[in-house]
DNA sequence: ACCTGAACACCGTTCAAGT
DNA sequence: ACCTGAACACCGTTCAAGT
């Protein structure tokens, strides 16, 4: 706007390449983002973007980065046990949106991304009085639990795709469940009713509260109150 | 042998395809599955391959099936807190073993492989004195603990490779996070000898009796013993 | 029915050439 | 310094043609 070189077009930059890239993996998925796809919603050339951004790789962890970060924001204000869940909420609702960031997380886990998850985790843990010589221990452990069950959840939401029914989908499944062999499969038989009935958010709440209650057993005192 | 009319080469199958597969996997990774590849590892051209396979993801998936299958070989006879841990601990190794099969899970899940998982984890979960109504739940959470667990871990032994050497790598990644901003990642800093020199099977395995411990809390009777 | 392998429509990435 | 876009070396998949 102040100066009129830049009317028609944003000079590139990597910001403007990151939004345009998560943009593109919202649309149409981790086979969406492609170079020329990507510069092309850009108004440039495929070599343009390597000006500033390494490789596809560092595209996919940067996008990640983005989307996370913003999950992140904020200073957690309640109990210990609140801040968990709800930070676990946050990633799960995030990923469950985005379901290519559960791809971006385990392609890049020891860079930028998962440190910034596993300090907002930590802290929790620490205030939580766990013992100070299994901090690493139990953090790793809720984390993995987190991103685990959050990216099993994104790949199914994968599946579904964004035009099939859910209900529908979950009673396909579960029809599926009751007419497995009898003898191999007689435990998922008979809870196929309750893989139709089950919440996904819900489920995935009782699971942290569950690891809550097992972190609490090694801590006297913060158990499940 | 018996017959001279196959004496060359063995007739293409969708089973000596998914063994090719498996092989080609463990020796190149995830991007060394292809049909040129793999067609030439089997003599044959590209095309042959899908009289037998509909396409490449049906083949990961057949291949990931073939593994996990394996591991799930033979009838548990511990106690169910015991055949948990060796249930977990087979598909960590495996996963460890063949780091694809992570994305070959969560690309195919709700089909043929993940029911089998289910299954043998829920009758331990069931044999566990776990209340019926909380089985689909419980079986759920420790299912997607120990297959993100596993999926995280694989995560890092693909950066890794076979040629870095893993205390150097957690050395670099220790120092790394010492070095990291000390407001913003305060706890992360603190925990870096802690990442330094643990071992990740062991963790798994504390992250195993920690999501047990959490089951336990809701089943009185069934808890640390 | 099964196999062949050229061909099609894509990829990520590079690099001479431009501004 | 940044951008262009043709070119390279690949992909998965298809399909006429063979046996």
């Amino acid at each position: 706007m102040s100066s009129p070189s830049r009317r028609r077009t944003e000079a590139l930059s990597r910001e403007r390449i990151v939004d345009a890239a998560v943009a593109l993996l919202d649309e149409a998925g981790e086979g969406g983002l492609t170079f020329r796809a990507l510069s092309q919603a850009l108004a440039t050339g495929p070599g343009a973007i390597y000006h500033h951004v390494a490789n596809k790789e560092e595209l996919l962890a940067a996008a990640t980065d983005a989307v996370v970060a913003g999950t992140l924001a904020g200073e957690p204000e309640g109990s210990p046990r609140d801040n968990v869940r709800a930070l676990a909420l946050g990633l799960f609702d995030a990923i469950d949106e985005h379901p290519w960031v559960a791809g971006g997380l385990t392609a890049s886990s020891w860079q930028a991304t998962s440190p910034r998850i596993f300090e907002r985790v930590g802290r929790q843990v620490r205030d939580l009085g766990v013992p100070q010589d299994r901090w690493f221990t139990v953090t790793s452990v809720l984390m993995q639990y987190i991103l685990g069950a959050a990216a099993q959840n994104a790949a199914n939401a994968r599946i579904l795709g964004p035009d099939v029914d859910r209900d529908e989908f979950l009673g396909a499944v579960s029809t599926t469940w009751e007419e497995l062999d009898a003898d191999e499969y007689s435990f998922t038989r008979t809870v196929a009713d309750q893989m139709r009935s089950h919440d996904d958010r819900e489920q995935f709440l009782e699971g942290i509260d569950l690891v809550l209650a097992g972190i609490g057993t090694t801590v006297p005192g913060t158990g499940t109150t």
